[in-house]
DNA sequence: TTCATTCTAGAATGATCACTCTAAAATGTA
DNA sequence: TACATTTTAGAGTGATCATTCTAGAATGAA
C-alpha cells in the first residue's frame, strides 16, 4: 500500500561504503553520501536514521561481502584448488591486500582503517571491527590446522601463534599499502609472507 | 623590540601533538587545540598559519621527539646494554608499540594513525610519515647487521627482508593495539616477534 | 616619552556540519 | 474516485568548522 522505494538498498550501501573506505568516517559528510548514492537526505535518514546508522550498516555490508567473501574463498574454501593446497589459500588471501578498492583505488581495508580511525572508544563499532578482526585470524587459523594434517606443514609450529604472526603482518601491508605511494616492497612483502608461512 | 611570546613553542607542540595523537587530524578541532593549547585562535595561526600547519609542525614533533629518540635509543645505541644485544634492542622496540601515550591511553603510533587516516593525497603529510617508517626500517637493518656481525643471527639470512617482516609486524602491532580492547594477545604478539627475530 | 612592532584576547565571519521539516508524489485499498 | 501510508525533493535548522578581524597590551629603540 505504501509508495515503494526507487533505490535498492544493496547499490547504497556499496556507494557509502565506497565513501568511508576512501576518506573514513569522519571526514565523510552527507553530502558526500548523498550525492554518491544519488539520495535526498529524507531518503537516507528515513533508512539509516543518522550518519552512524549508515556507516554501522556500511561496515555490516562490507563484512558479510569483503571480508566474508575472501574468508570463504581462500581460508575456507568449497573449492578444491585451496583445499588441497590451504597454504596457497593463506599466501593468495594475503595477497588480497594489494587487490584495488573501488575506483582503483589504494584504501586498504575499511575495518582496520576504521580502527585506528576511532579507536576503542565506539562500542558498536568495536564490536564489528573486531568480529571481522577475529574472522581473518580464525580463518588462518582454520587453514593451518588443515595444512598440517595434510603434512604440508611441520606439526611442531604452534598454529595459534602462527596465525597471529600472519594476521599481524596482513594489518602492517594493510597500512603500508594505504599509506605509502611507492609500493615497489610489495614483491618482498609477499616473499616474507612465504617464509613466514613455511618456515620451521 | 617586540612583544615576546607568554608561550613555549614546545610545551604547545606537546600538547597540540596529543590532540591529534588521540583523536586524528579530520577530528581534532580548533576549539580542542585552542583549550589544548591554552592559546586564542590569534596566538595558534600567528605561529602556525593553519591548522594544516600546527599539524605538519606536530608531525614533526612526533617525529623528532617519540620515534627519533625510541630509534637512537634501542636501535642505534650509544649505551653498551644495546650495543652488545642488537636483538634484544629490536625486541624492546617493537615492544615500545605497547607503551601508554599521555593520559596512560592506548594510541599507537601518531604516524601510522596519520597514514592510515589521510593516505597518500597530502603530499606533505605523506613526506614525513614516509620518513618515519624508513628511519624505522633503517634502525631494525642496523641493528640485525650489527647482529650477523657478532655472530648473534645467522649470516644466511637476508637482513634487509628481515627487518621488512619486523617492520611489517610491527606496524600491525601498532594498529591492534590502538584498535583492541582485549589486550590479552599482547604476549603471543611478542612471542611471534621473538620467533621471526631469531628463526634460522 | 613616543613609536614601531608583535603578541593576546575574543568577537565575528562565512562555510559546512548533521539533521529536520514541509509539501508534493506515488502507491494499494476501498 | 477518495483515502491512508510512505517516500521523495529540497529548503531550512542551529551548531560547529577553520579562519579573520579588531582592539588593546607588551616590549625595545629612539
Amino acid at each position: 500500500m505504501p509508495r515503494p522505494k526507487e533505490y535498492q538498498q544493496e547499490h547504497v550501501l556499496d556507494r557509502a561504503t565506497e565513501c568511508f573506505w576512501q576518506h573514513g568516517y569522519t571526514a565523510t559528510s552527507m553530502k558526500h553520501l548523498e550525492q554518491a548514492t544519488g539520495l535526498t537526505p529524507g531518503s537516507l535518514y528515513n533508512s539509516f536514521g543518522s550518519k552512524d546508522g549508515l556507516f554501522l550498516a556500511c561496515l555490516d555490508h562490507y563484512n558479510d561481502t569483503v571480508i566474508g567473501e575472501r574468508v570463504r574463498h581462500y581460508l575456507k574454501p568449497a573449492i578444491r584448488e585451496y583445499q588441497e593446497a590451504p597454504l596457497q589459500g593463506i599466501e593468495n588471501f594475503i595477497a588480497t591486500a594489494f587487490e584495488p578498492g573501488p575506483a582503483e583505488l589504494c584504501l586498504g581495508c575499511l575495518m582496520v582503517n576504521t580502527s585506528v580511525e576511532l579507536g576503542p572508544h565506539e562500542e558498536t563499532v568495536r564490536q564489528r571491527t573486531t568480529e571481522a578482526m577475529r574472522k581473518v585470524l580464525q580463518g588462518i587459523q582454520y587453514s593451518l590446522n588443515g595444512a598440517q594434517a595434510k603434512g604440508q606443514l611441520s606439526s611442531t609450529v604452534d598454529y595459534r601463534q602462527r596465525a597471529q604472526s600472519l594476521s599481524l603482518m596482513f594489518n602492517g601491508m594493510l597500512v603500508q599499502w594505504r599509506g605509502a605511494t611507492d609500493k615497489r616492497w610489495l614483491k618482498n612483502a609477499m616473499t616474507s609472507v612465504r617464509e613466514l608461512l613455511m618456515s620451521n
